[in-house]
DNA sequence: GCCGTTTTCGGCCCGACTGTTTTCAGTCG
């Protein structure tokens, strides 16, 4: 079966091969397109394929040839166009393209005029002084060609993402200098960091100053500076000791929103809104919108509509201002209304936390008080069970014992419900890891799995949909259990997921900490369209988990959640009865 | 290859920086 993510490397793969031979450039960004879309969609592709092809061309970027490719990889396994590629270009070439500052054109030179078809063939040549006779190969390029293939070995194979929660950090410490600087009015960071992915690639910083020497040089002194790409006057690039590149706009304050939009992206959304600006008779570029009327002077100013924030070129465009995490191709129109997004004020409790009794670092009562500083009506205490013997999962006896310790702390803390809840281990055949006459003394239930997280995609399915489908169950904590950069994790059938959780109104968890973002964006977005509850949970551990929480805002609105669909964001009446109607022997579907 | 109130052809975002060049090609975002 077809995953999305092998639509997505096969779309890329044919990119790259076709951009080799020189291909017409539409063509190729037309694949990068379709690979991009792949990577993002929220429906199994495979399945589409299989029951319902016509459904492929109705997403946006997929057409008939990139439709009929998927068919072909989900019914045969293979696509004869990406064989047919392989067998004409030598299979060392496309991971020349990774090579930094090396694209397509110089890899077809290199091929050509010196038969480098491989990353070995291209030392030897190097240091042959081979390529000395080549146009447009001069020192410099050369010796930068020398030090990318010396980076290239020495890293890991494919380039190095970094996860959301590695890189906001260092994108604040950076602005924080930046700000520093003398002159300095505005800084922001950008990209798909600020779109709220789960890696990145590299980090997009923006100030407005009205000194760009003071904050070129803020920015090319700092500490970890491995090597400057470039540094020009308005944009400067470095490569940090830790390998993540960091590119810097200086602009100034009249021109920062337009440079904020435009450095935001998507790509997508960026030629979405520049091909809106053209209908319009208008020009958008990273200095602002301008009126572009059909004859007007080659060479003349163009007179200025829009530039010093976001919202006003959107106006202009009489388009609603998008939040960064919907500036996605997944948005399919972006001349509709926005939803109102759910956002960290929104967040009134916290379902899902540990204390020394399990794995966690901190006492009843300090969880109490963190969750009272954050403003919650409610906090969760739900530690490990008995499963779960590497974090010192409770027995049932210690279970008992605990949920009286969490009534004491209620009493004596006060102005907080302190919830007593479990986070069950989901065996691997979908029992849960305490017997229901357990789990009816329990307020709430947060049913995980943390183990046999490599079993088939159908023994998954059948082991959530019991747990979704268990009457004292109240939330999927981290469903697929995966973790990102680091293991895939389960891969159930998310349409049956999300058919039992709505019905069920178990609510699906999106783990806040940014090694899991689980429910990862896509899995939000399905989730919604079947109308599932969501719980957005940081998973607490020790007080700086709680500061999680903006990745897993991020991730729900990147998957369009409103607050009305999230059980963090309700009144405390309101979640007491969602809890409660569990608990009362209400009848609830088990086995639909 | 994709797309469509200029639709089945003819467009397809825009600019900065680098290196090799004397006006521009390639890469990148």
């Amino acid at each position: 079966m077809a995953t999305n993510q092998e639509c997505a490397l096969a779309f890329a793969a044919i990119a790259d091969l076709l951009e080799i031979t020189g291909a017409n450039a539409f063509k190729v960004n037309a694949y990068r397109k379709a690979a991009r879309v792949c990577e993002d969609e929220s429906s199994d592709l495979g399945k589409l394929a299989r029951e319902t092809p016509k459904q492929l061309r109705e997403i946006e970027g997929i057409g008939e040839s990139t439709a009929a490719k998927i068919v072909e990889l989900e019914t045969t396994g293979r696509v004869a166009e990406l064989e047919s590629l392989r067998a004409q270009i030598p299979a060392g070439l496309p991971l020349l393209l990774t090579l930094a500052g090396l694209g397509p054109k110089t890899v077809k030179l290199l091929w050509d005029e010196a038969k480098v078809t491989s990353l070995a063939e291209l030392k030897s040549a190097i240091d042959s002084g081979a390529l000395a006779s080549i146009p447009r190969m001069g020192g410099k390029t050369i010796a930068n060609l020398r030090e990318a293939v010396v980076a290239r070995e020495s890293a890991a194979a494919g380039p190095t993402r970094y996860r959301l929660g590695e890189a906001i950090p260092l994108a604040q410490s950076i602005l924080k200098r930046l700000a520093d600087a003398n002159g300095s009015i505005r800084v922001a960071f950008a990209g798909s960091a600020r779109r709220g992915r789960e890696t990145v690639g590299d980090l997009d910083l923006i100030v407005a100053t009205t000194d760009p020497t003071a904050a070129r040089a803020a920015f090319l002194n700092g500490p970890n500076i491995a090597k400057v790409l470039a540094q020009g006057d308005t944009k400067c690039a470095v490569q940090l000791a830790s390998g993540i590149q960091v590119d810097l706009r200086i602009v100034t304050e009249a021109v920062f929103g337009a440079t904020l939009l435009y450095f935001t992206g998507s790509k997508d959304h960026n030629i979405f809104l520049r091909e809106r600006a053209i209908e319009r008779e208008m020009r958008l570029n990273e200095y602002g919108l301008f009126r572009n009327p059909r004859g007007w002077p080659e060479g003349k100013e163009l007179p200025l509509v829009a530039a010093t924030t976001e919202e006003s070129i959107y106006a202009a465009l009489d388009l609603p201002c998008w939040p960064p995490e919907l500036r996605e191709t997944y948005t399919s129109d972006f001349t509709q209304a926005v939803p109102r997004l759910i956002s960290l004020a929104d967040i009134r409790a916290e379902l899902h936390a540990h204390t020394t009794a399990s794995d966690g670092v901190m006492s009843i009562r300090e969880l109490a008080e963190l969750a009272k500083s954050r403003g919650f009506h409610t906090i969760a205490v739900t530690d490990h069970s008995k499963a779960s013997a590497q974090a010192n999962g409770l027995s049932v006896e210690r279970l008992l014992r605990h949920i009286e310790a969490i009534r004491e702390a209620e009493v004596q803390v006060g102005g907080i419900r302190i919830l007593a809840g479990s986070e069950v281990d989901i065996l691997a055949d979908g029992r849960l890891d305490y017997d229901d006459a357990t789990l009816a003394a329990l307020d709430i239930v947060v049913a995980s799995p943390h183990t046999a997280l490599k079993q088939s995609p159908e023994a998954a399915t059948t082991r959530l949909l019991a747990a979704i489908r268990h009457p004292l169950v109240h939330i999927l904590g981290h469903p697929t259990g995966r973790i990102i950069l680091g293991r895939e994790g389960l891969a159930p059938d998310m349409q049956a997921i999300c058919t039992a959780a709505a019905q069920c109104q178990t609510a699906l968890e999106i783990n806040c900490h940014w090694s899991r973002l689980d429910l990862r964006d896509s899995h939000v977005r399905a989730a919604l369209s079947f109308g599932c509850l969501i719980a957005i949970d940081c998973d607490i551990h020790s007080a700086e988990d709680a500061d999680n929480l903006q990745y897993g805002i991020t991730t729900a609105r990147r998957g369009g959640l409103i607050p009305d669909h999230c059980v963090n964001a309700w009144t405390a009446d309101a979640l007491h009865a969602w809890l409660g109607r569990k608990r009362s022997g209400v009848r609830l579907p088990r086995d639909t």
